[in-house]
DNA sequence: CACATGACGAGGG
DNA sequence: ACCCTCGCCATGT
């Protein structure tokens, strides 16, 4: 496994609850902009492992990168609806207010 | 080593 | 707003 990858797993366990982050953001934080594939390859692979905090990386359009048809995404909308995230229209959620400012931003 | 695969992102039509 | 294409890059086969 790569330090990208390590970093990716080490970022995302860093979003508090109530917030969000892109995939490109936690990439750029990992130290590759351009990493976003990566982010989503290790949601897939390392959430069990690592009890990573999945339901809180969103696409760049605020919304829920999971299609509609799959149990994950009512899943992961609920979760983060409980933390307190709201849900705009188009199930869109309002980056400008719910999107993780990390460290180096 | 060559090729395919993604819970992505930006840009163009 | 919707659809498509292309660029990206660690992983898996």
């Amino acid at each position: 496994m790569q330090q990208f990858t390590l970093d990716i797993i080490q970022q995302i366990s860093r979003i508090p609850a109530g917030k969000v982050a892109t995939y490109g953001q936690i990439a750029a934080m990992a130290g590759n902009h351009r990493g976003a594939r990566q982010v989503s390859r290790v949601l897939h692979t390392c959430t069990q492992k690592y009890q990573l905090p999945w339901h809180r990386v969103i696409g760049a359009a605020g919304k829920i990168s999971i299609s509609k048809d799959q149990p994950g995404y009512q899943k992961q909308k609920k979760k983060l609806q409980s933390e307190g995230i709201e849900f705009g229209l188009g199930d869109t959620i309002d980056l400008s207010i719910f999107q993780w400012q990390g460290q180096a931003q």
